[in-house]
DNA sequence: ACCGTATCGGATGTCCCATGTCCTCCGGAC
DNA sequence: GTCCGGAGGACATGGGACATCCGATACGGT
């Protein structure tokens, strides 16, 4: 037995614990009332307050920053983290390449989401968009078009086609979680090699794209949007089906 | 030791080696077409295999079982882990909680985000229903309707009813997704008080809800959720305004 | 021969210590 | 006034020791 070391409350499980830990550094956040910027107790300072060792303890705070909650700057501190779903897209990135090597399912999951999303407020968008933002989508477009001319791939373009098609709802959640499912498409794409797309073709779906957001057709945008989701289906489900 | 002895390679900074390491984790389960249950190499063999020391490898390993993607069972070993979100609904749930203390900006932007899956997906959900399903959501109506006249709060049939609604689409990711917002925002709700909300009245939304679904007005399904939403969006700001 | 219990081995959990690395800040030199 | 370099603080990494837990095997009673 130890000589009175300490309450050994090991009654519960050691994952219960570390989730309490978790939970307990971000009580201790919203308790001293630290906003996005702010900085955290120092780790030794943060070991002391909340009973566990230096590793342990890291252990917890190396999650909460994978999760977004805080930042960790080498050398200098612990700080409340500014909005972030880096770890999500590393999270959906390997549950969709793992489900690549069975049916895609996963994958095919994702699309189905992404496509919701973007069909289903495409509308919304469309209703509070400004001149300036309908000119930034047109310029991506002109972007994506140039480099179809020249053989160059466009992902990069057509990423922010996408993100610009939705910032003007100004939700940045919803910006990050589109941003998420791109990351994780993009992967996966350059999984499943290089594209046999003609991407002339891709180029000018976008354009059918953005004609109809001009035009106020929110029924055709959506439609268009849809025809290009299929289009990424049937990608997936090709390059499963080998 | 094996080969990385002698080169430290602190070029790239602190934070990328350990995100480095973690996709090294990945790819080594994809490499050796490890499967969800499958057990992976005990930690002894990782930091042998990685080159890299426990504590930082354990650091890396906690990261990715908050992440979903394996899981951790003290005194036995390391599995890869299905599906599982948990995670990503601490790290929203804080950051609700802390937009709280402001203006509510991330409660309400998770709001329309869980508003346009819902409101975009009811139609396909209807469209593959079948009368069994559709008997469940009723089931969950009835009960939804029973506590609330027994004044009883009834988040949990509610949740039940909301998940029962896009079962049919037999999309896992989704179910998911929604179940964390769900989550989040039953958090966020026992935060902001008790509810002064008419159950009643909150039960016969979703009795309504209900008959637009089983009419088959998909039009209707998807303005009764939107209502219910917009209520929601009216608390979250009340309890902010305060 | 069967079954419950006891022990064993392996794996993870927790912690401490030592050293390396990085960042910011401050003070002196130009 | 500006720039550069040292000092100090804080996090990063690695190793070791011990505690705890779980599953499996071996033992002894029935």
């Amino acid at each position: 037995m130890p000589p009175a070391n300490m309450v050994p409350p090991a009654r519960f499980s050691a994952q219960a614990r570390l989730r309490a830990l978790q939970s307990d550094i971000m009580e201790l956040i919203l308790e001293r009332e630290l906003e996005a910027g702010d900085a955290l107790p120092t780790e030794n300072e943060l070991c002391v307050a909340l009973g566990v060792g230096r590793n342990t303890l890291r252990e917890s705070l190396k999650v909460l920053q994978a999760l977004g909650v805080i930042e960790i700057r080498h050398g200098f501190g612990m700080f409340v983290a500014p909005s972030n779903f880096e770890a999500l897209a590393d999270g959906l990135i390997f549950r969709g390449r793992l489900s690549l090597r069975h049916h895609g399912l996963e994958a095919l999951q994702l699309v189905d989401v992404r496509q919701a999303l973007e069909s289903g407020l495409i509308g919304s968008a469309m209703d509070v968009m400004t001149a300036e933002e309908l000119a930034a989508i047109e310029a991506a477009v002109v972007r994506m078009e140039e480099l179809a001319a020249s053989g160059e791939a466009f992902m990069e373009a057509a990423s922010d086609f996408h993100s610009r098609l939705f910032a003007p709802l100004n939700n940045e959640l919803l910006l990050n979680l589109l941003g998420v499912f791109w990351r994780v498409y993009r992967k996966i794409h350059s999984e499943i090699g290089p594209d046999g797309e003609d991407l002339v073709a891709l180029a000018a779906l976008h354009r059918n794209i953005f004609t109809a957001v001009a035009a106020g057709d929110k029924a055709g945008a959506s439609e268009q949007l849809t025809r290009h989701f299929d289009g990424i289906r049937r990608r997936i489900r090709e390059a499963v089906g080998e």
